[in-house]
DNA sequence: AAAAAAT
């Protein structure tokens, strides 16, 4: 029986104060005060609505799992996940078993439609809504760089050639009526049996970019024949078709309510498994099937630990925000994950890489994980362009709370109409300046590592519902997370890095819409200051006098990290095609295998992992990713 | 330097 720490015995919900490690308002508070106790108004257990595992009340035990409507997809046909005894508390309650196909004898049979779970799903069709809040016209000009051999041609609608019927229907239910570049590429590109290395940001579609051609394969194809291993512990183990690795937690869970949503109807269960939250009820719903797994690293390596996941049935693996996973660390666990379990090798899967940016360390990996894959580079809708404004102010440390709140008093109108997120660097910072703006009456909460995972959850919707329009937040959501509606960011301590700036202000000014960026600046972020200077001339934003005074104080070169990604205006290049020209890279930079400066001799030599490449795969990277893990 | 991520 599955193992649960004491400390983890703790409901997943805040609705269990008396078991809450965290019981004054200082930790878990946030505008509204009051620790909750029983927050029944609050209703978001984990993946939005109020059926998340484990909902927030009386969830002790198993006695309460599976009540209210909580069953998306279960119960079909051919999938037998009922070892009967443990599980009398499935089928309590209105545990309704609808919305899920099936796939028999070749032929995909979608579920009838349900329109519970398609409100749920794709919201409340009564509300008017914006088609889907993108300004498309804002598209047609994004450049757009494709290469590789035999790269298909783009498609410049989803009927034409037709996507799979039903994935049309949910695409269509989604208010999406026209690719965006990066899918007018990626559909073709994964359908006609290819790798992808693409480079584009949250805000170009890239989501859809890999759950399109990936579902609509899956629908086509049906489940991979090979059911599993045989053994009798099979029927608990889950064996996926396709999995999407993510650097958050919250990028995660963003991923799967997208894959829910287009997996609507067909023989598809979705799964959604990470840390910080009740294993046990993940591993409980894994058991009824999943076909799609959306992880991150750690915790789907706990449970590939622990046998519950096998990974000999992937076809797809999609590493999204791959640039991020490899800051964050991660890159042992996704070669424990990728080459160390029992996932099937390079050539016999499809793998889809997605990263902001292509610096060396994802070209290796690219190198690794892809066979022979084309290269799509994609740049930002809107971006650092026009749309958002950009706004530098000259601030001192001890000046910034007074300054935030002479902002936000100003901007007191766009706390009706939209969503402020502050940005700052360290966790501590983000408690203090959300307990601050909370004691000064303004409706604040706030997200960052060291709140627990109900707590992140809770913070993230009520931001984005706007029962709290001023989120606080650390680099947990500087990336990747799509929020509607955010009209102001403040960058209340600069990043040190400018890539990451622009990650976190890409965060309003989405797909079309205008949007304000605000940063303090004072003499200790000098480092940042001249890729700041080029950025806003780049983006055709005034650059402050004060600015250029600083630069000047500063003499050297630009500070910090050489080589990083100049030239944000263009997509980023295919290495193999430019010769990689990073600096100093030795080992990357004298490779013979073809990668050089003579064109396309890369086409079979990324055949699994790094086989004909030892200078590279022993010393270069491994040592350099394991001296500080204690992982493999 | 800090953040994130299994516990």
């Amino acid at each position: 029986m599955a193992y649960v720490p004491p400390h983890r015995s703790r409901t997943e919900g805040s609705g269990d104060s008396s078991s809450s490690p965290v019981s004054s308002s200082r930790k878990g508070g946030d505008f509204f005060g009051h620790d909750d106790g029983n927050n029944s108004r609050d209703g978001y257990g984990s993946y939005g609505g109020n059926r998340g595992y484990g909902g927030n009340r009386g969830n002790r035990g198993y006695s309460g799992y599976g009540r209210g409507g909580r069953g998306y997809g279960e119960g079909y046909g051919q999938r037998d996940n009922g070892y009967g005894g443990r599980n009398g508390s499935y089928s309590r309650g209105d545990n309704k078993r609808y919305g899920q196909g099936s796939f028999t004898d070749g032929v995909h049979h979608p579920a009838p439609k349900n329109e519970k779970l398609e409100r749920e799903l794709f919201g409340d069709p009564a509300e008017e809504k914006a088609p889907s809040g993108i300004n498309f016209d804002n598209y047609d000009d994004i450049p757009v760089e494709v290469s590789g051999e035999g790269t298909p041609d783009p498609i410049n609608q989803f009927t034409s050639p037709p996507i799979n019927e039903l994935l049309l229907e949910n695409i269509e239910l989604s208010l999406f009526n026209k690719p965006t570049p990066v899918q007018k590429y990626s559909i073709p590109i994964v359908g006609s049996g290819r790798d992808l290395m693409a480079c584009a940001q949250t805000g170009s579609g890239k989501t859809g970019g890999f759950l399109f051609p990936v579902l609509s394969s899956l629908f086509e194809n049906g489940p991979s024949p090979v059911a599993n291993e045989g053994n009798v512990f099979a029927r608990r183990k889950a064996y996926p078709s396709a999995l999407v690795l993510a650097p958050t937690r919250e990028l995660a869970i963003q991923n799967f309510e997208e894959a829910r949503k287009y997996a609507y109807r067909s023989w598809v269960r979705v799964c959604v498994v990470y840390g910080g939250s009740d294993i046990n009820s993940q591993l409980r719903n894994l058991e009824r099937g999943c076909d799609l797994i959306v992880a991150t690293p750690g915790r789907l390596n706990d449970m590939l630990e622990r046998g519950r996941v096998s990974l000999k049935n992937i076809r797809f693996l999609v590493l999204d925000e791959a640039d991020r996973m490899l800051d964050m660390g991660f890159e042992p666990q996704i070669r424990h994950i990728v080459d160390g379990c029992d996932m099937p090798c390079a050539k016999d899967r499809q793998t889809l890489m997605f990263s902001a940016t292509f610096p060396k360390e994802i070209q290796v990996m690219a190198r690794d994980f892809l066979d022979n894959y084309i290269f799509l580079s994609v740049g930002k809708v809107g971006s650092t362009s026009e749309n958002i404004t950009q706004r530098i102010l000259y601030v001192e440390d001890d000046e910034k709370k007074s300054s935030l709140l002479d902002i936000l008093s100003a901007t007191d109108d766009t706390l009706t109409t939209g969503l402020t997120l502050i940005f700052v660097e360290t966790k501590k910072m983000a408690d203090i300046l959300s307990d601050f703006l909370i004691s000064q009456n303004f409706p604040a909460t706030s997200i960052h590592g060291d709140r627990t995972q109900s707590e992140r959850e809770r913070a993230l919707e009520m931001f984005k519902t706007g029962r709290a329009p001023i989120l606080v937040a650390t680099a947990v959501a500087a990336r990747g997370l799509d929020i509607p509606n955010v009209t102001h960011v403040i960058n209340y301590d600069l990043p040190g890095d400018v890539d990451d700036y622009v990650h976190r202000i890409g965060r309003t000014g989405r797909a079309g819409n205008n949007g304000l960026a605000t940063a303090f600046l004072n003499r200790g972020n000098r480092n940042v200051v001249k890729d700041l200077i080029d950025l806003l001339h780049d983006s055709n934003q005034e650059v402050p006098d004060f600015l250029s005074n600083i630069a000047r104080e500063s003499p050297s070169g630009r500070g910090g990290r050489g080589g990083r990604g100049r030239g944000r205006s263009t997509p980023y290049k295919d290495y193999r095609k430019y010769g990689g020209g990073n600096s100093g890279s030795s080992n990357w930079g004298s490779r013979s295998n073809g990668y050089g400066d003579n064109g396309y001799g890369y086409n079979n030599s990324s055949s699994g992992n790094g086989n004909g490449n030892s200078s590279y795969g022993s010393n270069n990277y491994s040592s350099a990713s394991s001296s500080n893990s204690q992982w493999w």
